[in-house]
DNA sequence: TTGATATATTACTTAATGGTAATAAAGTAA
DNA sequence: TTACTTTATTACCATTAAGTAATATATCAA
């Protein structure tokens, strides 16, 4: 990646900032074994229901996850599984690293 | 990574959240082929002195660069060469699947 | 000391975001 | 239709963060 340019860097930076909540990086691991439907993830990841949705529009709108009606209820997948890499990664650079902020 | 607990999942947020910065990611890419000076920093990346600094602390506080004071000037140097895989994984994934947001 | 240069910090404005309660919308069943 | 369930959206508040101008600090030279 020698020439990068700002176009470039923003969208890196549009994406670090979808994983940039605690919230969303569980909501993400709770995918990893499968789809879940809204109100499994929500109870799964302990958050409001209209939390959940808010953050599932994030991913959603980021490309991360995609939704699946099927009844009254909708499924949630991964849609874009390059992000585990990330997760990984992150997971292993941030074990005791992290400062003040 | 089979069990990620609060804690972690809370750094890993913080961590991409430093990266979830163009300005960031340009300065951490300018110094991927070594150290610069603070004025090097800013003129290369077309920052302003106050908001490099700012930055600076922000990358510093994080553990991701270290300063090297060299009479009135300061080095700053990459401290966290893993971050390089984030960014190359991001910069390959982000490549046009960002969304609106 | 004074003066010059390099970097850091402060104060401020503006914009974006997360969490929540309430409400709306979508789908199904009776 | 009404009633029920599931998910999405809206409105609001509080917090956070980026950019900037001005100022402060640090280091060195003379």
């Amino acid at each position: 990646m020698s020439k990068v340019d700002q176009r470039q860097l923003t969208r890196m930076a549009n994406l670090f900032a979808k994983l940039a909540d605690p919230a969303r990086l569980r909501i993400l691991q709770s995918l990893r074994q499968g789809p879940l439907r809204v109100g499994e993830i929500h109870r799964n990841c302990r958050l409001k229901q209209a939390n959940t949705s808010k953050h599932l529009r994030v991913l959603r709108e980021a490309g991360l996850v995609s939704p699946h009606r099927e009844g009254t209820s909708v499924h949630y997948a991964i849609s874009e599984p390059l992000i585990f890499g990330l997760c990984d990664l992150a997971c292993g650079t941030a074990k005791q690293s992290n400062g003040k902020s």
